[in-house]
DNA sequence: TTGAAAAATGTAAGCGCTTACATTTTTGCT
DNA sequence: AGCAAAAATGTAAGCGCTTACATTTTTCAA
């Protein structure tokens, strides 16, 4: 009787089962020891195929699943990972972060997800709920924070990767692309269609490292090809269609009028082809435009978008698969994928 | 010294604080008891306002986070709630989600979402994984699935609540609105304008009875104006913007071309509205489209989109409060919300 | 066959908190 | 001031699991 559950006597009149089994009773009906019935749950190859597969039955027939709570507070570990995005709001992260989730769920992991609102303060508060929370490790975007943020994390030892950003300078985990190299090539192919007046709607760069580097990049193309880079005409604005169809106007009203609009993602891009369209310009005829990051918007947009591809479910996993190498007391490297560009048909000759 | 939490004598050489500060550090910070400490942070009216404010200095001084694993082992419950929702693809719950985990927040509740790609063995697979990791309660779609279901929440005493829909009928609590009763008055409006023919785009109904309801809110409607229901030309398809465009299509070169074509969701309505221009047909002279929820994408459609309106954020909100009402063992009340009709640019009368 | 090393299993001490119950303090009367 | 009831606080027993360590069983070379 020694594992039994409960202290109480066997009554006569029998529970019907409607409490949840807990491991005792596993035991029990097994005849052998807690500790074993943990070991054929956890490591299956530190028991006997014989008692393990004693062990299994009665857990099939009780219907026995662990209490999470309990497993988190003998172990030391949640198996909870934490996920903190600027936006839930449009697509951009869903991909990549779905592929994070799927890879964790396979090994038997949980994700929590919070958004920041693209604001530092906000994003160091989620960290800190999810930290308390118990996520053993943390999906970060970008490299953009307080350095307190990464000290605290230092200090409690959670594991951390910084994604959609790539930059082996920083001595950081990241698992994601260089978003500045990736935007000049995509700069280099508007240039060699002969466009020399620029324009970029962007993300707002202050909060946003990735948004940034991507204006740099496109910067970088054209000091490259000898223009001057301060000619670029940025229009910073919030992601949403609408904002990029308003930055789109602008643009257009300015003194100059661009003849390549560079979007910082796509969702901007499609709110500018809609404003091409309401002011009767042709795309790619009157005016050339481009995304980035390649979501099914782009490829439904009204006319198919030019765009950078990024592989966002290739990034989700690796950086699944670093942290839990990290938790597993490995070092793993960063990883820079590789981006491409993705040829459709908004981009074209310059006018003229 | 009775609360200190390590047995070992004070060490001469002082930890620097590396270790994380347990209920029992401020216990002993403080001198008062755990149990006081506990009390503080959960129940802070049962406790004297001196005690309160040395305890909270105590924990603020510590930077003190109860660890949510023992918490949840001791108290029986893990304040975590679950949400299965059949997609993250595209916005349609997004809303409704995000104002749910909003209210949980607030309240010191945690939300775990995952999603069942609208198969009903997935769902059932995620309810016992989200129980099994503890969830209290739960928030589902629809009322559609295996009385098994019912039955396993039931026995585990896991109130759910059950959203999109409402049906007095059902014993269920829910919070949600009348998806046949919403979708009758927009074709009510749709018959009014002169429409006989009519098409209609749906999602797959086999596995959604919101889809069913709204099919069959448009035949109410027909009915009623004395047309006959099965003269309704039906296209199911997924929800995408693709599919929407490859339906709206197929419905364009039957036998009979409808003039206004009646989709289950904004998505499908955008991808119809991709469609109509391609093929050349104006709106809404030449074709109406409606859709449904109103989300974003149908205020920036190229043409804005006349739709039904849900009230998803109120929602979602709902349904937090009536779960955890549930959970403070009151019986609440199953909520119907009212919907209504925005009227956008895209049903205008019958040609000719 | 024997015995030491290796493998399997068992024992029991927590993990950090909540809460029933016991005890002490305060309150509000008379 | 004195007393019973109410409020505040303390005591300590778990919650269901993992795991260090102890014990038993198996393996395998001599």
């Amino acid at each position: 009787m020694a594992y039994t559950s409960s202290g109480q006597m066997e009554q006569t009149t029998k529970q019907p089962t409607s409490e949840v089994p807990k491991l005792a009773d596993v035991a029990a009906a097994a005849g052998v020891s807690t500790a074993t019935v943990s070991r054929c749950l956890n490591t299956p190859d530190r028991v006997t195929k014989k008692t393990l597969k004693i062990v299994m039955d009665a857990v099939d027939r009780l219907g026995y699943s662990p209490n999470y709570s309990a497993r988190a507070l003998a172990a030391g570990r949640t198996n909870t990972f934490g996920a903190i995005i600027p936006t839930m709001e449009n697509a951009i992260f869903a991909r990549g972060i779905q592929a994070f989730q799927e890879e964790l769920q396979e090994n038997g992991c949980t994700l929590l997800v919070a958004s920041s609102s693209y604001r530092e303060d906000l994003e160091e508060e989620q960290i800190r709920t999810l930290t308390v929370r118990g996520a053993d490790a943390l999906l970060l975007i970008g490299y953009q924070r307080d350095r307190r943020v990464y000290e605290f994390l230092e200090k409690r030892k959670i594991p951390a990767v910084m994604t959609w950003v790539s930059d082996p300078e920083k001595n950081l985990l990241s698992v994601g692309f260089n978003n500045r190299k990736a935007m000049k090539l995509l700069a280099d192919l508007v240039l060699e269609k002969g466009h020399t007046s620029i324009g970029c709607i962007s993300a707002e760069t202050a909060p946003n490292d990735r948004a940034r580097d991507r204006v740099h990049g496109i910067r970088d193309a054209m000091q490259a090809a000898g223009l001057d880079p301060a000619a670029l005409m940025v229009e910073e604005t919030q992601y949403s269609i609408e904002n990029g169809d308003i930055a789109f106007r602008k643009l257009m009203s300015g003194p100059v009028r661009p003849t390549a609009v560079m979007c910082g993602n796509d969702v901007l891009a499609v709110g500018a082809l809609r404003a091409a369209s309401a002011l009767n310009m042709r795309i790619p005829q009157d005016v050339s435009i481009t995304g980035f990051d390649d979501i099914e918007l782009a490829s439904v947009a009204p006319v198919p978008l030019t765009t950078v591809h990024v592989p966002h479910r290739r990034m989700g996993q690796f950086a699944a698969k670093a942290l839990m190498a990290a938790l597993n007391g490995e070092e793993p490297d960063s990883v820079e994928l590789p981006t491409n560009i993705c040829i459709r048909d908004t981009l074209g000759a310059a006018p003229r």
